[in-house]
DNA sequence: GACCACATACCGACTAGTCGGTATGTTACC
DNA sequence: GGTAACATACCGACTAGTCGGTATGTGGTC
């Protein structure tokens, strides 16, 4: 027979342990080089704990992305810049938390579903679709937000509020991808401030505010 | 005058086939996804023929790197937007150019710098400076027309020219990852549109032009 | 212009190791 | 004693990379 080593079942989580490395992991290195083996390292369970969890490697991605959007809209939700009573300053308090998170190591605030979709979207249907709920979702928080500014500040602009929500997480992923490519993130907080800058321009922050807001030459309210 | 040129007894670089190669396959999957195996046979060489003209894989994907930096340098560099003479007209054509460019498939309008980055920038130093170099490289074009665009216009700004032109590539690098996750161009035309207004309003088009430019708070008059 | 030394550009079988995934056991607790 | 939660051993496919070989060209020497 053999000894009791460490069989513990009970130790609560494998498969949370097992989600948690994919956040490291594949934000570090990407998917497709993120084997199963340094995932079950690193999560400290074993090969058929994976599978008795996990269908494939690709069910893992894709329950990593859900848990992913889970996680993130509990902390945004819960963050302190909500707390401002004015839509747009809920905005742009938005983008200075964005702002403050990007501090220490590339992979600890890049995004794991702007980095999975890289890899996957045309070769794993399951991984795309999971992603774009991601950053979509979280887009869609800003949107609120961003449509009442528009409304309260009677803004009639040639850009609607999703295409400036998206344009935000454009602007993050783009920002994550500079500091991959420089090694840190100044550069990242540098088009922050740009994005920043554009919204003020956008809603005419410091000359007077409850104005009208213009896009083009300031028409209709679509795109 | 001799002509060395290239040897050529086989008819046109085996090597430049596989530096094609990795343009279609390295956009469509990733780096770590695609195979030296896949690399030959879309290049219709043998792996003999691979290890020939690179020492590894990693070194094709460097060569990759390079080659697509001087092909997107000579590329913009003939493209029709310089044809103007004020360079705020060429950055906004810049701009229109980029948009025209998101068309089809996503694999083919995105950018390898960035997919490559993604992956490799913990792991693989010699890819990641390939890439920076790459995107720097393509900024550091622009800087000159917006640091004259800046000038010409008497701009005192809280920017800088060489972070709005990074700027301008996170917002493309963040455009690609969102048309992937979305498997199509518009929601990074939307993006790019975003782009243009911040740069038409920075520079204030359509109030009368050669005017004064402002970062946060607008100062000073001039011309 | 015959000969030779050397170089370039492959070819494709082979290898050692890694991959995702499976089959079967073991244990703890209801 | 059934079942959930693992552990262990293993498999075949695939991986990057190697190596001995060949076909062709090029430059120098006589």
């Amino acid at each position: 027979m053999r000894e009791k080593s460490q069989p513990q079942r009970a130790r609560r989580g494998g498969r949370e342990k097992l989600l948690d490395a994919s956040f490291v992991l594949i934000r570090e290195k990407g998917y497709s080089a993120t084997s199963v083996d340094e995932l079950c390292a690193q999560a400290g369970v074993t090969k058929g704990a994976f599978f008795h969890h996990f269908q494939s490697k690709d069910a893992l991605a894709v329950a990593a992305l859900d848990r992913w959007s889970e996680l993130s809209r509990v902390f945004f939700e819960s963050a302190p810049y909500h707390e401002h009573g004015d839509p747009l300053d809920r905005i742009l308090a938005y983008l200075d938390f964005r702002k403050a998170l990007l501090k220490g190591e590339v992979a600890q605030f890049s995004c794991l579903a702007g980095t999975m979709v890289q890899e996957a979207y045309e070769t794993h249907a399951g991984i795309r679709e999971a992603a774009d709920a991601s950053i979509s979702g979280h887009a869609a928080m800003l949107e609120a937000d961003i449509a009442a500014a528009m409304k309260l500040n009677g803004v009639r602009a040639s850009w609607s509020a999703p295409s400036l929500a998206l344009h935000f997480q454009a602007v993050l992923q783009g920002a994550f991808i500079l500091a991959k490519a420089k090694g840190g993130p100044e550069v990242a907080v540098a088009s922050v401030d740009h994005l920043r800058r554009y919204i003020e321009l956008l809603f005419k922050v410091g000359t007077g505010r409850k104005r009208r807001v213009t896009g083009l030459q300031g028409l209709r309210a679509d795109t």
